[in-house]
DNA sequence: CTGTTAGCGCCTTCAT
DNA sequence: ATGAAGGCGCTAACAG
């Protein structure tokens, strides 16, 4: 029914040996033998079996990139540029040949659980390697299990990256751990340039639209705004004016209009990312704020969509598309890192949302 | 060194068939004796092997979902809501159920290649099913090639399902082939109604900013804005006033600019689809055109940016989540479809960006 | 450079 | 309801 190695070995006369060596590519064979052993390929339209080459050789080409949301560019644009460098690429012939590999994206949705079920997942397909993205959990026990979990992976020959997520806190003070390496953004002194920024045009009542609770990335952007803000004498009144929300433009609108009921006098809004601060414009457009005239705003991530709002976000851009790519590098081992841990700039880019403070009436 | 089912099966003393048996919850198995194993699993932390499982079964857990562009929100929330109804859904005890499946979604960046590379190496992983959504170029060559690449993974029991992709053209004229259900988007009628709805604010001279060339989607859009022109007696203006382009934000802003040196007198730009709107915004207004007072502007998709932007996008709202999620129920065999072809409306959803049409000085 | 020989870990009839 | 045994298709030592 299905044609397997041995009915190309038998057509090439040829042992199944050979034509595994010569499609894996990673043995010497005559260049004669090859020819016929790829021609039997052609003839019989023979695919390789993955799980039975799996198995075999206990290893597998599948590399799981996980995402919190796949529907947000900012994952999308990271396992986009991961994916280029891992899978797919090798144009025509492609699909036999030995480096290939085949990247999968999953979308956990932000949930714990399916984090989990996902990396039990990509552990049971032996995969070659993971890339975590973006901001992780703050809760012990799933960071615990996490850890953990990307312990066995490791052990069993996955390698595993982050990006975008700090590296573990490993209990054990070892070195690196389970993971082969780690991007890190600057999220913390890009929040506190930014927030810097808008102090600079004057601005002291500032309110500040978080993400979700209990993450990283959250707790360093809320960090890097406190310091600064710490820095100008204000760290008192940053409690007061931040609102926590999940990642998306309803949270945005939600919290600014929030935030305008706690202080009217608000000058400006800085909000967990792009996205959200579209949010905040909505709201303030609606209450009869302009921007920048009455409040600037600022976003964080720089995502594509930025530059075209009205007025253009002024945000903090962090370099997705290299640092995807830079991880997919990590994860098929062209590339290795001496520490472990590569840190990724985060850069100001003021663009028309936010100006000098309105003067208080 | 790694535990395997036998493991299990000798700490729980039984045979590894009633080990497997349990696992996969597909024969009676006494309850005290499942008890047993469950417990063994865990005492032994066990890992089922998907590779040796797939083998011996000859199929996988695997289920593909190919997008032409994973940091598009377009394609991202089509693959967020599929993989929704696909794996890491089970919540606790997950990870050993029988139904979990695992989504991954396959970045083809619109390229023929790879998105071939990506069916044969699905087709090596023995998928259970997989999803093709969005548009499909219309090169003779690669349908041919594609068709007879689903026509195979069909005969290897691979469910195949269409998301936003028209039915494949069949050459011999026999049922639904080996598609086991196509959602079909009605772009033609909805940027028929669109242009429909541009006319009935008076507007005559009307750029159409298209997207990239022989891609189904791109056609369907521009023969309901052409027919809406012709019904209007405008046909003969539209060739001249049709750019194309990628489905970017760039390609929006370089396309109006041309179209603006063709004809100043422009009053109402259509684009392929929001994001490129967004081009066509930015490139109005940088030429001193406001919208739509001057210009009207008109997208497509209703992505969620697009009712933010300034002012709010005139579009045709696609409901992609849902149609998503039913690809994935589709491709799960949760649900089955008579005819085979599912068509998904399009709804006009009017809102700043488009007004009446300025007096032509 | 090529063939031979064993498994890889699991599922699945067949018995019992 | 459970056990025994064969084989899924491929790879990886070893020989030669």
């Amino acid at each position: 029914m299905t044609v397997t190695l041995a009915d190309v070995a038998a057509r090439a006369q040829v042992s199944p040996a050979t034509v595994s060596r010569v499609l894996n590519g990673n043995y010497p064979v005559a260049a004669a033998t090859r020819e016929r052993v790829l021609r039997a390929v052609d003839d019989l339209d023979y695919v390789l079996n993955g799980p039975a080459s799996a198995l075999a050789a206990a290893t597998s080409d599948l590399v799981g990139i996980l995402v919190n949301d796949i529907a947000d560019p900012f994952f999308g644009i990271m396992a986009g540029a991961a994916q280029s460098q891992i899978g797919g690429t090798q144009g025509p012939g492609a699909g036999r040949a030995g480096g290939e590999k085949l990247a999968i994206v999953c979308n956990t949705g932000g949930s714990p659980e399916r984090e989990l079920t996902y990396l039990t997942l990509l552990q049971r397909q032996r995969a070659a390697a993971v890339i975590l993205t973006g901001g992780a959990l703050e809760d012990p026990g799933h960071s615990a299990a996490v850890a953990a979990k990307l312990g066995k992976l490791a052990d069993g020959g996955t390698r595993v990256v982050l990006c975008g997520r700090p590296p573990l806190a490993l209990p054990e003070g070892g070195d690196g751990g389970p993971v082969a390496a780690a991007l890190t953004f600057d999220n913390r002194g890009g929040a506190r340039r930014l927030t810097e920024h808008l102090l600079a045009l004057g601005h002291r009542t500032i309110g500040y639209v978080a993400g979700p609770v209990e993450r990283t990335t959250t707790r360093h952007r809320l960090e890097g705004h406190r310091e600064a803000m710490a820095a100008a004498g204000l760290g008192g009144t940053v409690d007061a004016l931040t609102v926590h929300g999940p990642y998306d433009r309803r949270s945005g609108y939600d919290a600014t209009l929030e935030l305008l009921r706690r202080e009217p006098g608000l000058t400006a809004v800085v909000a967990a990312n792009d996205t959200v601060a579209l949010g905040a414009c909505a709201a303030l457009r609606e209450r009869g704020r302009s921007i920048p005239d009455d409040v600037s705003v600022a976003g964080f991530d720089d995502l594509p969509f930025s530059a075209d709002a009205m007025p253009a976000l002024t945000t903090v851009r962090l370099p997705l598309y290299e640092a995807g790519a830079r991880a997919g590098r990590l994860a098929m081992g062209r590339e290795a890192v001496p520490g472990g841990v590569v840190p990724v700039p985060a850069e100001l880019v003021v663009r028309g949302s936010t100006g000098v403070a309105a003067v208080r009436g």
